[in-house]
DNA sequence: CCATCCAACCTGTATATACAGCAGGGACCC
DNA sequence: GGGTCCCTGCTGTATATACAGGTTGGATGG
């Protein structure tokens, strides 16, 4: 009968309403009860499209008072960070990755103040990997990791599997956080990523959490003639 | 009785099962029935928890197959992007806002492509402003208006109202889309936000859409030392 | 042995019903 | 007049029930 569920069309009622100016932010909705009567769905139905809308920031409700159009709907919007490797091949291009060094290592200070202090003074391990898309190389990833999260790290194949899909593997993901910034590239990264001169570099810094503990933390250096992050957000 | 509401409870219940390793990216969880005889909750209750969890990205279904662990949770980690004088006076710093320019003209042809044939040759809205937080230059925000959208757009007080605040209560937004590059900055940006020699330019591209059609091109400029983007993502 | 059909199981949606708890306004009492 | 209490309406949660439609594997028949 219908092409689109009931709860979808109310939440398209709600969106055109506000969209045509007859909810302005900060406005009253109808409530549940409301809307049961106007447009004849059962409360349920209308408690679902309200609160899939709150969960999208368009609306927001307050219990015993009544569900009012958000103020300020696009305050933040996401962006995504994703895996290199997945994306070059998804462009269809040839993904490789050369295995620059592997080794156990004590970190420099600002490197183990990612992992606390239960791991100071500890080895951990360390590699750097040059990940090229069609042999152009494309993300610089310069990586330690907890050992005791994922104690086989160094016997992995790296030309094949990616320390991202072997941390995957072996340690639930907790936690991610990223940090995004433009600097200047350091000259092994300039010789690496063969960058043209006062090309800046791209740094994505990652730290990951697993089971509770620092599992690992990432430098990724991007180009910045070649690298984008690029994201869309449809209200 | 339970601190928690139940779906949540079973939330996190798929959730420590998944992190402790019990089902790995990719297994089948339990059905919807299967949670009722297990948990002993009512299959909406058990609904509503997985589909929470499909929203976010922990789960995916397939109708008539089951359920399944979200292969890779990280292959899209949502990083926010936000607004620049909100994100100051957050940090309860002065956020001070400087009109450089404010402008009807025609926009060059790698700005009016953002806007599409419906809008070539024609005026557009033009401004640069320069924020600064405890009068320190953080970014310039060089932005084109579609005049359809915002008609008003060169009456604005600047100096109170943001543009982004401003498009926001004039037109609902409906799309936004997001580039993050690092480039080498202009000499107009150098001076501006005053950078030193070879800093590089953290440049956030953002195009809106409003009522079906293109409505601001922004062109956000940030000092590399000064700015970054940042976001944790917990599962 | 293979193709076809069907039954079992799954998710997706929709409803009626119930109770708890919060918010706000009006009535009531001091 | 002012403070208190209660009543009404609202959201939040939880359940039982129902039907539609996709998926899968096994039974059945050629």
């Amino acid at each position: 009968m219908s092409a689109q569920p009931l709860y979808e069309q109310v939440k398209s009622y709600v969106t055109e309403r506000i969209r045509a100016g007859d909810w302005r932010p900060g406005a009253r909705v109808l409530s549940e009860h409301e809307f049961v009567r106007e447009l004849g769905v059962s409360r349920m139905t209308a408690n679902r499209a309200l609160r899939e809308l709150v969960a999208a920031g368009v609306l927001s409700r307050v219990a015993g008072s009544g569900t009012f159009v958000a103020d300020l709907p696009a305050a933040a919007q996401p962006l995504e960070i994703r895996n290199v490797a997945a994306d070059i091949r998804a462009r269809g291009h040839v993904h490789t990755a050369r295995l620059i060094r592997l080794e156990s290592a004590l970190p420099p200070a600002p490197v183990a103040a990612h992992f606390g202090k239960a791991m100071v003074r500890r080895s951990l391990f360390h590699s750097v990997i040059l990940h090229s898309e069609n042999g152009t190389p494309l993300e610089l990833e310069d990586r330690w990791v907890n050992p005791r999260v994922a104690p086989d790290y160094a016997t992995v194949e790296f030309s094949t599997t990616t320390p991202h899909e072997h941390l995957m593997q072996v340690a639930p993901l907790e936690r991610v956080e990223h940090v995004v910034r433009a600097v200047v590239a350091e000259p092994d990264v300039i010789a690496l990523l063969q960058l043209s001169p006062a090309e800046p570099d791209l740094l994505i810094e990652r730290t990951t959490w697993s089971r509770g503990q620092p599992a690992s933390y990432a430098r990724l250096h991007h180009a910045g003639s070649r690298f984008e992050l690029r994201g869309t957000y449809d209200i």
